[in-house]
DNA sequence: ATTTATAATGTTGTCTGACAAATCCATTGG
DNA sequence: CCAATGGATTTGTCAGACAACATTATAAAT
């Protein structure tokens, strides 16, 4: 019932998407700032000459996408922090998906690394620090120390003083869990492995410590180079095992 | 109007989301297989007491997480890949904002080029070619060629063959677009900046057309350090512009 | 009998109108 | 000045209808 032609929204196949596209743009160039009231569905669906059913399917979409949140009897509020949901396919299990996500891994944290040699704060390096002894303790104690290792790597990325790779290391890293974990259980080849991975932590923040960024790129690169090779030596069970534990992961 | 205590959905503030939770549960423990067809609004609606518009808020909430797709005359589906969504903070366009953004790149392009040295299949080298020349097209006939020099970007990504690489760069291109006219739009500098992202651009492809990774992540880094440089370089009432449309939020 | 056109049916997208539930605001009363 | 209360506003849900498109069944033609 298109009835206002001045503002009609762009072409395109889906209305309620036309309208959620023009929203989204609105709340991108800063047209409505975070925190502001969106006029109301009836004044939306008046503006754009459709009906309430279709501003209501745009303004789930935005919704959805943590743009804006809505409160019953009061309104519809561009978020605070705005945010974009960016999708991504759920990395199947297969040793071949592990090993792209090691690639990805390997391009933030070599970065990572990088800034956190120019930038880190003295209590950053502190966390690093202490990163790095849970790890030994937790090794000590018979424990696979997955977590321990997990944690020392954000809080590298942490000190990179760059939200966008914590951000995104946080995420992969819920799929990366079980294939750590399959390294470190593999019993014959567990002391070896995990003295060069002490080794390798001990250069990165040696580099980071000394402020030597390219030391730090350095250590971090060989570090997940290893990191890929130590995962093709697990033997075949254990990668098989890697296969029968699909993802429960939620969304 | 919840009629059917049976399949009564779980306790929740909004009734939209508590169906949505029940069908999102159905697909990943697998109940539900990609591909396979949903019950109708309507059999939804009557399954779990629940008027159609609760429904279609319900599936609007799972295409918007990409774990369905809706055809309209034909039903909705659940999704052949299914995804999981990764909310990121969106970018204010501060110059501060647009350089985390660009070391960011910088990480995943590095890598990206590398990756494409070693794998790019001959059609994919063809296509970067096919970039860098409309980049050239573009610019002789006056336009800025912004989109062109993305498009050349994105095809080294795809030349990848690691899908994470190529879903990152599209989201955070986005917000790079506009900084990157600014210092393309700089009259004065225009010339010479054009002609080292021309000659840089192409050491890139060099190293990608020999295979050389090593010289192919070098000239990548090379590439966003200067681009860096370039825009610090774009004089201060272009980068004022920049920053007037920044939220002066306080947050 | 096979293929092609046509009709019937089913499904999502959109429109309209109404009411419930929660919130907001202004007036009133102390 | 403050609190309570009532009305107005706004989102959430319900209900029914039609439009646009897809699928399937039916009929027609060669």
């Amino acid at each position: 019932m298109i009835t206002n032609p001045e503002t009609q929204p762009t072409r395109g196949t889906q209305l309620s998407e036309q309208v959620a596209r023009q929203l989204t743009h609105a709340i991108h160039t800063g047209d409505m700032r975070p925190g502001e009231r969106l006029p109301t569905e009836a004044a939306l669906g008046e503006r754009y000459g459709i009906s309430r059913s279709v501003v209501r399917e745009a303004i789930s979409m935005l919704r959805n996408a943590g743009l804006v949140t809505s409160r019953r009897g009061s309104g519809s509020f561009v978020a605070e922090v705005p945010t974009v949901a960016l999708r991504l396919a759920i990395p199947d299990p297969s040793l071949q998906s592990v090993i792209r996500l090691l690639e990805l891994r390997r391009a933030l944290e070599v970065e990572a690394a990088r800034l956190a040699a120019q930038r880190r704060t003295p209590s950053q390096l502190r966390r690093i620090r202490n990163a790095m002894a849970d790890i030994d303790e937790a090794v000590e104690i018979g424990a696979d120390g997955v977590d321990q290792d997990m944690a020392f790597h954000r809080a590298i990325a942490e000190a990179s003083n760059n939200t966008h790779f914590t951000a995104i290391i946080d995420f992969y890293n819920r799929f990366l869990h079980h294939a750590i974990t399959v390294t470190r259980t593999n019993e014959s080849l567990r002391e070896t492995f995990m003295a060069q991975v002490i080794e390798e932590h001990q250069a990165i923040v040696d580099a980071i410590d000394q402020g030597d960024e390219d030391a730090a790129a350095q250590a971090a690169a060989r570090h997940l180079e290893h990191a890929e090779w130590r995962l093709r030596q697990a033997p075949t069970d254990l990668l098989e095992r890697l296969e029968d534990t699909a993802t429960d992961t939620p969304v």
